[in-house]
DNA sequence: GCAGCAAATTTGCTATAGCAGACTGCATGA
DNA sequence: TCATGCAGTCTGCTATAGCAAATTTGCTGC
């Protein structure tokens, strides 16, 4: 045996790619909370029949993306200003398990990969509070750059925390929590809010809980960053 | 418009009756972990057609109750023991979530029948502790009445909190961390582990912080009791 | 015995047809 | 003007047929 198949690159299936499509199309807005929708409808806009098309809406259902009104109609589902802040309190109560099980598990390489984002992400936002201290207008690509690395930190958190059913949870509720939250926390940056530049080092923080095998505190500073997110889109106090 | 119709109490389509047939007979073992399956094998065990078996698999799939092991094979799917007890603390994690929303938003009539089902388990829980203690077989009539008003408690506190985000994480992870715990824990008591009936009283303190609006003590409370049930079982230390 | 290959069977996936119930709009009558 | 019935249409649900690919089976040759 000189090689290991990989596991379904793509699976390819009809109902699989009708699944992903309207699952995109409902967190981008194409399709909007609330919107009525048809089998029939989705599949003619979608190219395929009605068979595929009903595994989707099942799968979104039990996810909640897509809801029954009656017996015979389906719609989009709605998602509350409320219900939308208290799925980012889940989301934040989920990284800090995601954080506690990274600190027991997360390998050496890991560890690494972890530090070498943040370096990259420091590199970036340096640049970036430069810019912004003298008043010139923040440059795009750093912004995006910087976004990416601490995205790819969190994913890495939750790849280290290595539970598939923690990490179908949190892709589950950020549907909800996070559906626009990049877009608002990049127009508050430019407005100047700090509250994103101040969160910054807990970055490191946590890096160093999970070198120490600490899983409190990892879960601590995991749980009270991704909650301070939420807070500075709802103006809340966690 | 003299009354409102109820929301399908019984949806009877035949895939939803298909879901939830196979899912309790995945929970209760009749099915096996790792069980390989076939959508026309189910279809011909629940005398149906395979396009409702089909629908109920993906939703099963989507919650990892079932899992594709190669591009045209299914099977239960394989919960190991550490993925089981992890479940517990994600479990236990999001209880606690739920415990702080019940804070916000108990109302007072929720709160005064979640002291009655505490009277009710305490009548019953008494006695059993003073038939322990004379060394008499415990009666399975207070057991189970214990055992139901607790869990009729801890939905009560769940249907308080009232957000479906965070009771469906709760449903899908109890799938795992749940399918064999009343069971077990029924056999501890009889064979005379404490902890359980230690355990007892938490629900009193968190019953008052619900009542003070207190949700940190809450969630800091049923997180707790939480993770002692899973480490009861498993004996970890959390 | 056993590895390798090909035929036969199994299996998941998709499209389609049709049913039964819900919904819509319009005409009718008070 | 408004309630009421009644077609006609729409919609979700189920069964079925068939395809293409994977899996299993059994044969062959080493």
């Amino acid at each position: 045996m000189g090689h290991m198949t990989l596991p379904a690159l793509s699976s390819q299936t009809l109902a699989d790619q009708a699944y992903r499509a309207l699952r995109a199309a409902i967190i981008q807005g194409d399709l909007p909370w609330g919107e009525k929708i048809t089998e029939r409808g989705l599949a003619a806009g979608l190219g395929v029949s009605a068979t595929p098309v009903r595994e989707a809406l099942r799968r979104l259902e039990q996810e909640q993306l897509v809801e029954h009104t009656g017996p015979r109609s389906l719609r989009v589902a709605t998602v509350s200003p409320q219900a939308r802040s208290e799925s980012g309190l889940i989301e934040a109560s989920l990284e800090g398990v995601a954080a506690r099980f990274a600190a027991q598990k997360a390998t050496a390489k890991q560890l690494d990969r972890l530090e070498r984002l943040l370096d990259d992400a420091d590199a970036a936002g340096l640049a970036l509070r430069a810019e912004r201290d003298v008043g010139r207008q923040l440059n795009p690509d750093k912004v995006e750059r910087v976004f990416t690395a601490l995205r790819d930190f969190h994913d890495l958190v939750e790849a280290a925390a290595d539970n598939s059913h923690l990490a179908r949870a949190l892709d589950q509720v950020r549907a909800f929590s996070r559906s626009e939250r990049l877009e608002i926390t990049v127009a508050q940056l430019a407005a100047g809010a700090s509250g994103p530049i101040q969160r910054y080092g807990q970055h490191r923080e946590l890096l160093a809980a999970l070198r120490a095998h600490d899983g409190d505190r990892a879960e601590q500073l995991a749980r009270t960053h991704a909650a301070a997110g939420v807070a500075d889109l709802a103006g809340w106090d966690v």
